[in-house]
DNA sequence: TGTACATCAGTGAACGCGCGTTCACTGATGTAC
DNA sequence: TGTACATCAGTGAACGCGCGTTCACTGATGTAC
């Protein structure tokens, strides 16, 4: 694997894919060194490309961190979707597997992560990067609403806040202790047994049984 | 309030104080531009200082950051005990206290709240940082054994995982909606209030009463 | 099918800038006698 | 109380470095005819 073009072939003059290779350099550089750590010129001599390159397909290190962002968005709503696989066998099966892809994107995706959540990115200035964001939340909302309508008319908590609190769990134990970087907290067991306890816990306090 | 020294009276060739100043430009450098927005220069313009002078007081840049840390920790620490007061007058007053506690620390020191969980300072590194950490945890988890007590001790659920069901809960509130950042999502309710619904409906599933 | 041309996506050299770090130094403070 | 000296905590100049950014350029590709 050369450091150059990393096996696509060689290349010519014309790099072919930059752009898409950019966004690949900025994810393995946030992922080693944080989602500060890395700058414009790194991702240009990642790709093996020379410092200038990167200005014909980003205005600057924002915008390619927005973009990160925002793809990051989009697969973790894929991920999310199918994890929940239209409710089925149970909603709480489907929870499950739910909790479990959140806190496995992640392990598995530090670069997203780190760019969606903890990169200061400010998601409410940008409006196509809040709709993608906020696409991210309507899964979780969805799968609420289905939990919701299984129970009894009377006392029916707010769908919303029953997404939220189940956001709100998840994503604790996602940033404290399953997060890929130094920052991660040690804990006594599996972090998707932790999160299924509280969610079993919770549901029951919503008056669901099992 | 002069830039020099900002009202501390009039400085000659000694700083008196400048440990403690770089701690403070730090705070607000984070707060400002995030955890890795700041540099140790920056710090030492921000004290009325020349930039070699930090070194007389932090190795780099990093050691700085570990001390903001740890104070954030300590600081972190007492305000739960406070907020906890013993658990009086009835221990979910005292967690509706100590949720509310943990939400206005993110909220009104983000620059500690960043340091302590976002930036990437390596808590297992250094022993001390780490005993620190472990004790802000440590309120909660006495929390955790005096709401468990009061359950029949037939199918008392373990106190470590209460614990860190709480912590999760408020963590992720915290991280999501009550960060001072670019960063914080939108709520259509106080945070307060979504915490402090989720915690009834957590301690119901327990089976407490409220 | 060939050729001329426009457009695109890269180069590489250059620049100013601020950072981290070192160094010999010096002003201020504390202490022994 | 005064003096000599050690120590401490700053200075400020200097350095090498890498980053961001601009610029005129050039090689490759696509398209009209």
């Amino acid at each position: 694997m050369s450091w150059k073009h990393r096996g696509r072939g060689p290349r010519g003059y014309h790099h072919g894919d930059l752009r898409e290779d950019l966004v690949r350099a900025a994810l393995e550089l946030i992922k080693e060194k944080g989602p500060a750590g890395f700058t414009f010129a790194d991702a240009a001599r990642w790709a093996g490309v020379s410092p200038a390159a990167p200005y014909r397909h980003f205005r600057d290190r924002d915008q390619l961190l927005t973009d990160v962002a925002k793809r990051g968005f989009q697969l973790f709503s894929e991920r999310l979707r199918e994890a929940w696989g239209e409710g089925k066998p149970t909603p709480s099966e489907a929870f499950k597997r739910l909790g479990a892809a959140y806190l496995n994107f992640a392990r598995q995706e530090p670069g997203y992560y780190a760019a969606m959540f903890e990169s200061g990115v400010p998601i409410g200035d940008e409006p196509e990067l809040r709709e993608i964001a906020d696409r991210s939340f309507q899964q979780l909302r969805a799968a609420a609403e289905i939990l919701v309508a299984r129970m009894p008319e009377k006392g029916r908590p707010p769908a919303l806040m029953v997404a939220l609190h189940i956001w709100s769990m998840t994503h604790g134990i996602a940033s404290l202790f399953a997060r890929a970087d130094a920052a991660r907290r040690t804990l006594p067991m599996r972090a998707e047994d932790l999160l299924e306890a509280q969610t079993l816990i919770y549901f029951k306090g919503l008056g669901l049984e099992p």
